[in-house]
DNA sequence: TCTCAGTTAATAATCATTATAAGGTTGATG
DNA sequence: CATCAACCTTATAATGATTATTAACTGAGA
């Protein structure tokens, strides 16, 4: 169907770390996230590289954007369709691959042409409820 | 329940003119957003208060905090429960009121206390529907 | 009137992200 | 093999949103 993806990138040693840390990491890491990680093992890593890469995996649908963390931007490796749950405490976020039919009446959608939906949920993770303390972040 | 809200803030004149802006607002508008609508009658605003009248909104419980912009905060009057849907071009935001019935099981729980969750649908608006070119901004 | 707590607003500081520009790499072509 | 162009990396500057700092301001009591 669409086409303006798959232009296949040049694999350089960077883009490898990027998409080698990527691969199969459930965290949901932040650009600085990735920074750190793969500029330990690949110390000449510029930041400029890991947006660069992201924009440029972004546009190939490989990796997707999320705006679930009110300070800065996740990347999730898993672009297809699924949920999340998120810890209102730590902001850990945890896939859910569940299928939910929401649907919306001609009426809700206010002329809208729908294309998706997402569900998140909100939650303390094991970890977060067991450490006392009241919640800082908000839910829904 | 809760009683870390209510703290009873003054209503300076600042503040009086943030929270009637705010006060049926269906824009989900950014903190400058409301800077700008509230400077225009208020010229000695300044970005300071609006923040930090939003922090204390916040606090009590009188404006939500939004995760859906990945560029900028937005901030919902509505407090209540309800869900969103979110134009993909101009990033514009519809409350929705209906209720979905999601639950999980307590296997995809993984653990979590859940609290609450949210339904995002995305579509074009009426707008971008009919102003051709693709959709620059990301969906689910 | 004096004081104190809460508030405003100018300003600086921080953080995430994007833009710019200079140099590096690679691979096809002559 | 030399060259050139397209694409990359990187350092760095620039931008934009948000937070922190601080001095001056206000208003309700003592």
């Amino acid at each position: 169907m669409d086409d303006h993806k798959r232009t296949t990138m040049k694999l350089t040693p960077q883009r490898l770390a990027i998409l080698e840390y990527l691969e199969n990491n459930g965290d949901h890491p932040s650009a600085s996230d990735i920074y750190s990680a793969v500029s330990e093992r690949f110390p000449t890593m510029s930041f400029a590289t890991v947006y660069n890469t992201l924009r440029t995996l972004k546009m190939q649908d490989a990796v997707r954007e999320l705006a679930i963390d009110p300070d800065k931007k996740r990347f999730d490796p898993n672009t297809g369709p699924h949920h999340h749950l998120i810890c209102i405490r730590c902001r850990r976020i945890v896939d859910i691959h569940s299928e939910f039919s929401v649907g919306l009446t001609e009426g809700e959608k206010c002329g809208f042409e729908i294309t998706g939906n997402h569900v998140d949920f909100y939650g303390l993770c094991p970890v977060c409820k067991n450490s006392g303390e009241k919640a800082p972040h908000e839910g829904p």
